[in-house]
DNA sequence: TTATTTATGATATTCGGTTGACATATACGC
DNA sequence: GCGTATATGTCAACCGAATATCATAAATAA
């Protein structure tokens, strides 16, 4: 591998000349320009980004911390990021915490001593700021970790509200709510209570449950599911805060012999692909993945670049019909 | 940030001895051992991987290139090495190449610059290898890129072997075969002359219908499977070379009024989760995602730990049978 | 013509660890 | 009591780039 000192000499310039070039601080020629240029081709050279961090104190990853990937929502966010990440000029670190704490924890220190340029946070427990410290700017991604701590979120009250409005707009006379797990994501809630609400306003009858950690990091709903429609034969129309959990509803009415949507609508949360493969394919809350992404890694690029520093934003949802409805 | 010299002085010793300690080469006493840890985490000492990796010429990043984070298949690859190099102590660092040649290499070289230590590759266009220049292990998942890279494989011919069979065994009379694109994927290729082959010794008739790459690419496969079933209303079981296709086909089928497995057996590959959450879930050709990512990793590892060279090899599928067939 | 801007060089230090060469000092076995 | 294994220190070079400081020309402007 050639270096910088191996360019500065094919190109008969110094080192101060072809680094001043390459981080574009004071003045050069076109002509010692083009020079250095055809001496780096001829090299093949690469500068060796570990140096220039450890010289410039900040290396040009950013790390993405997410529960999981098998996850399909946080594979779009994965995807997002990664394209968003790479055409800024970074480079990706990918984590998948599972939801633990320790973890997260971990994973910090981890991006801390490879001085990542920020860190996108799409994951976390309870408390997870207080032990954290990172001089790199942190970005949170549909959770609300601390105020001091800036993030990006859809709007999850308003997701509640459009699915509980379309349900009864369809002729629904009593639903039902599945969460995922209201203990790891406290902003998730917020599409309960928006549902709530809508529910309260219009007189119609709600029964809500909420599954388990280790049911969300399995998705495995089943016998959640099995176990509402038992204790509530009459409901006609579930909302569930996943498309994970909107599939097996899905897929146990279909068992049951239940007809969707004629007996049953089913509404989900997320939109991810999943949606659109499922028989009868699903009607869920469209979360803005692409912009929220954009939002997060933008922050952090212009932190680097402009020292602007993040605030919080929150983008809109909006409802999208298949047939589960 | 506290570096080494300051956990040295605090700890009465010299930046040799804490070295040594880190790198764990030559003698340390238990006492010393005990005072530069306490050191250590009083400062809450974290070493500088940058500086580290610049001295050893080598960093513990690994880099996986899939094409893209939003295929589920690939998550599940994402997700499995994610967790195998978390746990050996590497950092994962995720290019996504969209399957484009151009990509990939300025991947490479990207990933050059960052001197990881492997490279696994779950990616590639035609002649890579050409013009890949790094100096590190590279390890292909699931395609053979050239016969002086190592590759980790699933027995795709089985694969199809076993999908023929099973539908054969159910009763199929005429079977089609629907390929993701045969052009980006050569080994998956060979899903499709196992299944022809079986069919020819059986003497079951059938037709096979490829994909274009942006089909692939896109996940839309609806024109290709309508065209497949109007020009042959008489195909009674459908063999498609990954599970998103299967999905479709299902999807397809319930619109026509086809019933599934009584009218029309689909059996896909790869074994997503998907599969349990479609209605019908699918009966598909297991691939032991973690079985390949380990070996993948573990090559990577043992390259740098005991300068092992890797080797070629393949694993077996096996056939998870479900409702759609 | 002088002042200023533009363009480059020379040199050395720094970033934070790693490592090799040697020196030195106990501790232990025989 | 001598040889060896154990344990640590000292010093300095090195990884590859960034950068600060001065110095020096040539080009351009006033």
């Amino acid at each position: 591998m050639s270096t910088l000192k191996d360019v500065a000499q094919k190109s008969g310039v110094t080192v101060t000349t072809v680094s001043r070039m390459l981080n574009g601080r004071g003045y050069i020629s076109e002509k010692t320009r083009a020079k250095i240029n055809e001496a780096m081709r001829e090299l093949n050279y690469q500068p060796n980004e570990l140096a220039r961090a450890l010289s410039k104190k900040r290396s040009n990853f950013i790390g993405l911390i997410v529960p999981s990937a098998s996850n399909m929502y946080f594979c779009k966010v994965i995807d997002c990021v990664e394209h968003l990440v790479t055409g800024s000029g970074y480079k990706l670190l990918l984590c998948t915490s599972n939801d633990e704490a320790k973890k997260e924890v971990e994973y910090f220190d981890m991006l801390s001593a490879s001085k990542v340029a920020g860190v996108i946070l799409a994951s976390h427990t309870q408390n997870i700021d207080l032990s954290v410290a990172i001089d790199a700017p942190i970005i949170s991604v549909d959770r609300i970790i601390s105020p001091r701590i800036p993030s990006v979120c859809s709007d999850n009250y308003q997701g509640g509200v459009l699915a509980a409005e379309h349900l009864i707009a369809k002729g629904c006379r009593k639903l039902a709510h599945v969460s995922g797990s209201s203990y790891l994501n406290m902003e998730a809630n917020k599409r309960f209570f928006g549902f709530k609400e809508v529910c309260e306003k219009k007189g119609i009858p709600y029964v809500a449950v909420d599954a388990t950690e280790e049911q969300f990091l399995s998705m495995r709903y089943e016998t959640i599911i099995n176990s509402l429609i038992d204790a509530n034969p009459d409901i006609d129309g579930i909302f569930t805060s996943n498309d994970i959990i909107a599939a097996q509803v899905i897929k146990i009415c279909s068992k049951r012999g239940i007809q969707i949507p004629q007996q049953m609508k089913v509404i989900g949360y997320d939109d991810i692909d999943l949606c659109k493969f499922c028989t009868p394919s699903i009607t869920t809350i469209h979360q803005p993945v692409r912009d929220i992404c954009q939002r997060a890694v933008e922050s952090i690029v212009m932190e680097q670049k402009k020292n602007i520093i993040p605030t919080s934003v929150t983008f809109p949802v909006t409802l999208v019909e298949r047939e589960s409805t």
